[in-house]
DNA sequence: TCTGTTACCGTACGCTGTACCTTATGGATA
DNA sequence: TATCCATAAGGTACAGCGTACGGTAACAGA
């Protein structure tokens, strides 16, 4: 069984959902392979573009998003498809934004993300379409990244308020009950638990709505 | 001269600054304070909290944005800070939505941000202020990590057109040629190059405008 | 059969974070 | 003052990392 630039990301891709990207080494995916370390080196120059080589194997699966007749429709479709695979692949949204994305399969989900963006009402020229496209992304990477980051915050303290507040309690209850920060005291004490997922598309619809220039609908 | 937080958090980002946090080490840090390695273990508990540290000192410097009387004020000065901070302080971006900020400045940050958004006209509830904080931090997060991606890609290679062709070329132009990517390939090809300043000035003003429902005068 | 080239393989280097052992120091007690 | 202990300063050493590079085997052409 030979190697392949395929099969090395598949087995990168299984550790660092496993382990996270902190528990990737070249060695262990060789070993992974059953193969040595320095066999890797023949089909990738170094650990950066393995990296590249995994987020671009990802990409391919949000590319099958494809393209919908409204323009809304195929940038909520995006969206939603790089959300999960955030979510199914956490290391993706810590790689996301972190260096440029030209992969093969990066590039046709830009393509058609800017496409459909160049319909919207509001899109007149390139210089908009270059701008609400920076926007889209921008939200995308971030949302993203901040919710694997909460995410994975609640799930090493618990997400439940007395537990959290046990772990995190000692400094930050403290911190809150200092009477500086009133306003975050109260979305942390008061604030629903709204739902990952409600947010984001509401956040996501939100920014929509400011670059048509008017609401949705 | 004894050691301190702070004199480890300024010599980390003095190293950080000038090497990137790949060229961070503890050794590093210890040999630019001329103490050995471990005497930083008696001021942090790992390297995760000494990031963490040099993240909060950075938000320091945000947190004298200060607070406005229009709201808008506010939250612009204080994104308009954070991206220079950004921009000064290239992996404060690496760092940004990378972790919780929970440091007293950061908690300063986002009380300020907090209670600006809250005075946001369609913003009325616990639940809008939620959501459009995470609206917020999200595009900000994102937008400037992007932007710090897009600038060292940049850097590495030369801005102008041709020298980007010659060095990404032999790849990326090929790739453009397939007639595969036509709104990107037009993008790359007749995109006057906007200012990142402006850029970032206009989508947040974008974004804004879709969380209060209606454009800004 | 011999030779030049290419592909495969693994050892070894310099670096990392940090656990933990060793030594020095300051203060309290007899 | 002499003794003892608690505490802190200091540094060595380990396990693991990415990968440069030298050695070996296999194979195509003469």
């Amino acid at each position: 069984m030979s190697l392949s630039r395929a099969k090395i990301a598949a087995a990168a891709i299984r550790l660092a959902d496993a382990h996270g990207l902190d528990g990737l080494s070249v060695r262990k995916i060789a070993k992974e392979l059953g193969v040595g370390p320095m066999r890797l080196y023949d089909y990738v120059i170094n650990v950066s573009e393995l990296l590249d080589l995994m987020v671009d194997t990802v990409y391919a699966q949000i590319a099958e998003a494809g393209q919908h007749a409204e323009w809304r429709a195929t940038v909520l479709a995006i969206a939603h498809r790089t959300r999960a695979a955030a979510l199914d692949h956490e290391w993706f949204a810590d790689l996301l934004g972190a260096r440029p994305h030209l992969g093969p399969h990066a590039l046709a989900v830009g393509e058609s993300t800017a496409a459909a963006l160049s319909q919207a009402p509001g899109v007149r020229g390139i210089d908009d379409l270059q701008r609400a496209l920076g926007a889209l992304n921008a939200f995308i990477v971030g949302a993203l990244r901040i919710e694997v980051t909460e995410r994975r915050a609640a799930r090493s303290t618990g997400t439940d308020v007395p537990a959290w507040q046990v772990s995190l309690g000692p400094y930050l209850t403290r911190m809150l009950e200092t009477g500086r920060y009133p306003t975050v005291a109260w979305l942390v004490v008061d604030g629903a638990h709204l739902g990952a997922g409600e947010t984001f598309n509401h956040n996501l619809t939100t920014l929509l709505d400011g670059i048509t220039g008017h609401p949705h609908p």
